[in-house]
DNA sequence: GTGGTCTAGACCACG
DNA sequence: GTGGTCTAGACCACA
């Protein structure tokens, strides 16, 4: 179902939380799709089904996915993206300290513009 | 010295790291030039000698800086691009992630190439 | 019939338990009329039989409705608003962290008394 | 510390938040407090550290409270309250419930009021 | 069957 | 010392 590495210093229920975007970004899945549950998953990925919890609270809590009682997690429909400029702030971080290492690498400006031009190629996906 | 947020939730020390290369590739700091002591340093950020300690060794460790013996610390000389493939594709992660999260906020393509040469921008400083 | 919002926290049974009430108070449903059959509401509603018993024996437990043996399922004749302190104190509960809610998000306490006269006239409706 | 019920149906780290919030209203708790740490409030409270820490994040969440690194867990500096319509929407829907429920017992509307305005009064404690 | 909560106990990173 | 994550296993409410 999903990737995961779980010797990655970033969290699995994180993990599982970028796929599941990245996923959704590619199409893969689409708005109204019923979510495996959580111990189908849990026994699916053979991760504890406490983790899967976490991280679909955290999908919920970001609109990503709904939860109907009784009968399971949904990938949301009336989802629409919203600018959350403390959000952007951090993506701005997080790009910055990247965007000095390849410097400090000794990368060029072309390539690293290439590198993301790349990557935003690969989230598209077979969208 | 450097500005440290410690309600971020990048550790310290790993700022302090960002910091320094930052100002490295801004042309603050030059190969050569003297760092201040672990107990300097601590005093005039008011932070745990253990942290800059700990930042001390994995700038050494990325021979971002040298420890001479008797001497003190000083910036890399023989400082060059090395590419690490390996380090590459963390860096590359930490892209994707970032830029699967501002997809998912909307932001257009454009925006995002923007964003990404302001901040190329940022860090070449007074360099 | 009723409009349920499956999406919602509170549960399926007792939302219905809360249109059945807000209906009697807005005089849609008198004193005395007969209620649909749970199978038939479970039907007219696409809802789970069980759910809709549930809501049933609640408002039965609650004497709001009556179950006559053979008949059918009718608004009790015999309302008469009665004191009941435990459940007051849970309803000072929930208003009450409602409340804290409020002033947290810095609504004015004159902002909040409106909002209760609100809705005070949605729930008379037209009776 | 904070009055906890088990009994209770909302759940306990809620009842944590709740307090939480209620106490720094109240003014018992101040901008930039400490808060006692996971281990020591669990402790005091004897309720497994996990529940804590959930109240904790979920308080953390909603701004009220920071942690920082190391140090501890602090009540937030530089809080304002923002005006959410989500969720003051769920504010208003237990609010109408609470309400049909006292015109139910046959509560009146002046007395409504008045309980809400004691409970407002409640709130402000001494501050 | 679904998800929600709680406990107990372990390991880790950070300062 | 602090909080963060994960596992294992239990019980409960809901549909």
């Amino acid at each position: 179902m999903f990737n995961i590495n779980p010797r990655s210093s970033t969290p699995i229920y994180m993990q599982i939380v970028d796929e599941v975007k990245e996923s959704i970004l590619k199409g893969i899945l689409e708005s109204g799709d019923k979510m495996p549950s959580v111990r189908e998953l849990a026994k699916m990925m053979i991760i504890n089904p406490n983790t899967i919890q976490k991280a679909y609270k955290e999908l919920e809590r970001q609109r990503v996915i709904e939860k109907i009682r009784g009968k399971g997690t949904f990938v949301s429909t009336d989802y629409e993206g919203k600018r959350d400029e403390s959000r952007m702030d951090l993506v701005k971080d997080s790009f910055k300290k990247g965007l000095i290492e390849l410097k400090y690498m000794g990368i060029r400006e072309d390539e690293i513009m290439g590198i993301i031009e790349e990557l935003i190629e690969e989230i598209k996906g077979g969208k």
